[in-house]
DNA sequence: TGTTGGATCAACT
DNA sequence: GTTGATCCAACAC
């Protein structure tokens, strides 16, 4: 099935982390598996801006870990925390800058079906599978299997199928205990995908 | 080589 | 409000 829509190009992913950041939402997510399609409306996401943000995974420098942050804008960083989950993660800005968008929260679109059966059984039907990063890449089947994919290919990208303009609201970040004035944390106010509005 | 704690989530008290 | 699940990167030694 093809989804109509715009694909985001190289040139989105370039610009300045805090203006791509709040632009993602409300653009799709699509992840084109050989035995599946799945899509997502973004409707929550955090920046996190280069070595000098004390959030950042590159706040202390280029690792194995955090390599693709540091290459150009466009292509997935994927790792894997606290023994049991994965955060996916757009790279921003310009090569040899080291920045990236944590996905946070997604409307499931396409393949929702699909998506609820990569989750823990004897959830109930109306249980919301992608409030969270965690929960996001399960749905999804993300691990860091995917880390480094060019997201203006045709296996994972992201694309802009003309969804109004969400109202978004501003926070500090969640989960962390550094730079917490910063209020990187952007969401569409009238989601109920947002993290954080437990709904069981 | 060993230790520690994390951009989480859900199930407790 | 607190804790368990469970891995591995980062850093200390």
């Amino acid at each position: 099935m093809e989804i109509l829509g715009q694909k985001l190009t190289r040139d989105f992913y370039l610009r300045p982390t805090l203006t791509v950041a709040p632009d993602l939402l409300g653009k799709t997510i699509v992840y084109n598996h050989p035995q599946r399609q799945l899509a997502a409306d973004i409707v929550e996401v955090e920046a996190y801006v280069g070595e000098d943000d004390p959030a950042c995974h590159a706040a202390s420098g280029k690792t194995e870990r955090n390599r693709v942050m540091y290459g150009r804008g466009g292509y997935s960083y994927l790792y894997f925390i606290y023994g049991m989950y994965h955060c996916f993660n757009i790279v921003t800005e310009r090569d040899g800058f080291p920045a990236a968008v944590l996905i946070r929260g997604v409307e499931p679109f396409i393949g929702k079906d699909i998506m609820s059966r990569l989750l823990p059984p004897g959830k109930s039907p109306n249980w919301l599978i992608s409030d969270g990063p965690g929960k996001f890449c399960r749905a999804f089947g993300l691990t860091r299997k995917q880390n480094g994919l060019d997201l203006t290919g045709s296996e994972l990208f992201l694309i802009d199928r003309g969804n109004e303009k969400p109202h978004v609201g501003v926070s500090p970040r969640v989960g962390i205990k550094k730079a917490t004035k910063r209020e990187w944390r952007f969401f569409d106010i009238n989601s109920r995908y947002v993290s954080g509005n437990r709904t069981v």
